[in-house]
DNA sequence: GTCATCATATGGTCTGACCATTTAAAAAAT
DNA sequence: ATTTTTTAAATGGTCAGACCATATGATGAC
C-alpha cells in the first residue's frame, strides 16, 4: 500500500458534523430550494448541540452559497441539488473584473473535448434520453415556446456522457455564469433554430462514437452561437485556434 | 499580524465586516502564508465584538480555505494573496469521491491550451522571467535540491503568459489538487530531470511564438510526468485523444 | 541529557441572556 | 366592514462568561 493511498485522520469538530449532514440533505434533494430550515434553537434542540455550534454550521453553508439567513424570518434554501454542486464553483471562478469573454473561451477549449468523450464514453440509455431531450427542443421551436430549458438539458446530458464527474461540474459551472449574462438574447427564433442545428450534428457525431467530428461539431456550435450573443466584440481571434 | 491592522466594526452583521477586512489584509499580502492571527479572545477584545461573532467569521474564512484553525494551537493562514483567489475554486471542483485521474484528465486538456496562448500573448518580460525560472530550476537539479517550488513557478508563470485570469486560476487550481495529492513522488532526479526537459521544450515553443508546437510540448511534458507519478494505471486510453 | 509530568494557552462547546428585525395577529380608527 | 396602527411573538444577531479538549513548552525526576 502506497501512502498515497491514505488520507489525513480528521477530528470532526461537531459543526462540520452538521454541515455535512445538510449539506447531504440538499445535494440529495430531499432539501429544496426555497425550503426554510428548522430555526436555530430548534436545530440545537434536534442535533443535542448548542445554538453557537448550530450558528457556525450555518455560517459554512452560508459560505457556500447553500443556505441563506434572514434576520427575523429564517434560514434557506438557497440552491437546488444540482446547483449545490455548480454554486460554490460559478463563484469561486467569476470575479467581476474578469471579461465574460474569458468564460467563453475556456467553454470553447472544454467543450469540444466533453463531446469528443461523450462520443467514446457515452451509454445506448443517454443516447435515448438524447434524442428525447432533441425531440423536445424541436417541438418547443415550432411551438414557439422558451428553448431555455432544453438548452440547458442537452449541454447537462453530454456532460454527463463524458463520464468525468469533475469535468461535467466545471463546465456546467461556466455554462451556468455564461447563460446568467446572456439570457435575453436566447430568445429569439433564429438563435433557437442554429442551437438545435448544431446540437443534432454533434449528436450525430456522437451516436456514430466519431469523437472528432463531434469536437469539431461542438467547436462550430459554440463559435455560432457566440456570433449571435456577443456579436463581433470576440477577444483575441489570434492564429492559434 | 499587530492589532493595529484592524478596526472596530460597524456594519450589517458584525461577521461578515470582520472577515472582509481578515480577507482584505491576506489578498494584499500583509498576512501572509503560515502568520498566526490573533487568538479569537484577542480579536473581539480589539474589534470589539464578542468572541463567538469572532469565530463566525473564522468559520467563514475557513471554508473559503483562507485560513484553519488548529485545537490548541492557533488559527494560521493557509494562503498567500495568490492563493487566497485558487483556494476557493479547488475546494468546489474537489469532492473526495472524485478520481484524481479525472483532474489530470481535465489538466491535460486545458494546460497544452495555455501553453499555447502564452506562445500567443506573451510579453518580452515576461519570456526574461520565464529563463530565469529555468535557470534555476536547472541549478536546483544540479545542486540537488528541491526542484517542487520552481515546478510551481514555472506553471504559474505559464498561466499568466496566457492573459486569460480565469483560465489562469482554473489551471492553478487544479495544478494545486494534482501536486498535494503527488508531492510525494516530485523528489527523484529522474522525475526533475524530465519534468526539466519538459518546461525547456514548451518554452522554447513559446519563445518562438509557435502556438501549436507549445501545445504538442506541453502535453508531452504532462503525459510524461503522469506516467512517472501515477505509472500505467492511467484512464481510458481511449482512441480519442 | 532524557523522559515523564504538569501548567498554560488556545480553539471547541455550552448556557442563558438580551438586542434587532420581521411577521402577523390584535386593536383602533375610519 | 375596511383600513390603519399597535403590539406581541418568532427568529436571527450578538454578547458574556464558563468549562472542556488539545497542543506546546516549562518543570522536574531520573
Amino acid at each position: 500500500m502506497s501512502a498515497g493511498m491514505l488520507k489525513a485522520v480528521e477530528k470532526k469538530r461537531a459543526y462540520e458534523d452538521i454541515v455535512e449532514q445538510i449539506r447531504t440533505l440538499i445535494e440529495e434533494g430531499r432539501l429544496k430550494r426555497g425550503d426554510q430550515l428548522p430555526t436555530e434553537r430548534e436545530l440545537g434542540e434536534t442535533l443535542k448541540v448548542s445554538r453557537a455550534t448550530v450558528r457556525e454550521a450555518i455560517r459554512t453553508l452560508e459560505s457556500m452559497k447553500l443556505v441563506q439567513s434572514r434576520q427575523g424570518n429564517g434560514t434557506y434554501v438557497l440552491s437546488s441539488s444540482e446547483e449545490a454542486l455548480v454554486q460554490p464553483l460559478a463563484a469561486a471562478l467569476f470575479h467581476e473584473k474578469d471579461d465574460i469573454l474569458d468564460i467563453s473561451f475556456i467553454r470553447k477549449i472544454i467543450e469540444p473535448y466533453v463531446a469528443s468523450l461523450a462520443a467514446e464514453n457515452t451509454t445506448l440509455e443517454e443516447i435515448n434520453e438524447m434524442e428525447a431531450v432533441l425531440k423536445q427542443q424541436a417541438d418547443q421551436i415550432t411551438g414557439g415556446g422558451n428553448s431555455t430549458v432544453t438548452n440547458i438539458d442537452f449541454h447537462t446530458l453530454l456532460a454527463r456522457m463524458a463520464k468525468n464527474r469533475v469535468l461535467a461540474r466545471l463546465l456546467l459551472a461556466l455554462f451556468d455564469l455564461l447563460e446568467q449574462t446572456r439570457e435575453q438574447y436566447l430568445q429569439n427564433e433564429e438563435w433557437a433554430k442554429k442551437s438545435l442545428k448544431g446540437h443534432e450534428a454533434v449528436f450525430a457525431a456522437i451516436k456514430k462514437g466519431d469523437c472528432a467530428a463531434a469536437r469539431r461539431a461542438m467547436l462550430r456550435h459554440l463559435e455560432q452561437v457566440e456570433e449571435i450573443s456577443v456579436g463581433k466584440k470576440r477577444k483575441g481571434g489570434g492564429k492559434c485556434r
